[in-house]
DNA sequence: TGCGATACATACTTTTTGGTTAGTATTTGA
DNA sequence: TCAAATACTAACCAAAAAGTATGTATCGCA
């Protein structure tokens, strides 16, 4: 397996580029979140623990860039902003669902043990 | 979802385990040699474009420390090191099939553009 | 005698990622 | 009049991940 060039950057295999895309904390459960319905913006804030205003922002602009998610904005005041999943980002769900099914089982073994 | 604690560690969601464990650019590419047959060092070594000698021992180790892979050593000279998955490397091939192949996908549907 | 092969280790640096804190504009409600 | 809510941005810092370069012991071989 070669090389590869995606978006004008150098990757050397097919899993790089996924870990870039979708990898992290915070993005995989961003669109978890978003699955079923369009958020707001503080509604995945709370709805996340532990995400600070800083990392929430940056994911939401990634995935956004990478087509994952799209953002609505309202002009009012105060403030509106809705995320929703694009076609993409609905298609990139039953992958994560496995990556955290995993999870639960290694979670699962560890507490078995216990 | 609450926090959990995993080998003494806290982590806020079964995903965030799961990039610990096999994540990064080098562990899944080691792991996907491994499924048919043990291999030395020096042939991941030379299988993995790129991979630097720091980067295949640290990640060797902490895949070893997690429990996919077994590491054999001989005691001979010049050095022989043998490594395999163990059971718990078996288990999670098929997710690392799925992510590879979803990075392929994204791939093709590039290239297409093109 | 000096080189290459083997499977590393060590030290150092750079890059990336994530966290903390504070600040912004505007309106509603107390 | 002052605080709270909203959806952010900016500046700064720490930690983690990754890259680079060099060194090590031992042997066979030229």
């Amino acid at each position: 397996m070669p090389d590869f060039i995606f978006k004008g950057k150098v990757y050397y295999n097919p899993v790089q580029l996924v870990m870039e895309q979708i990898g992290g904390v915070w993005k995989m459960p961003i669109l978890w979140r978003l699955q079923y319905h369009t958020m707001r913006y503080g509604e995945l804030r709370n709805d996340i623990p532990h995400i600070s205003d800083k990392m929430l922002t940056t994911q939401l602009r990634e995935l956004e860039e990478d087509g994952y998610v799209h953002r609505q904005v309202y002009a009012v005041v105060p403030p509106k902003t809705e995320y929703s999943l694009t076609e993409k980002g609905r298609e990139v769900i039953p992958l994560i669902t496995q990556i955290r099914e995993y999870g639960n089982q290694l979670i699962e073994k560890e507490n078995k043990k216990l």
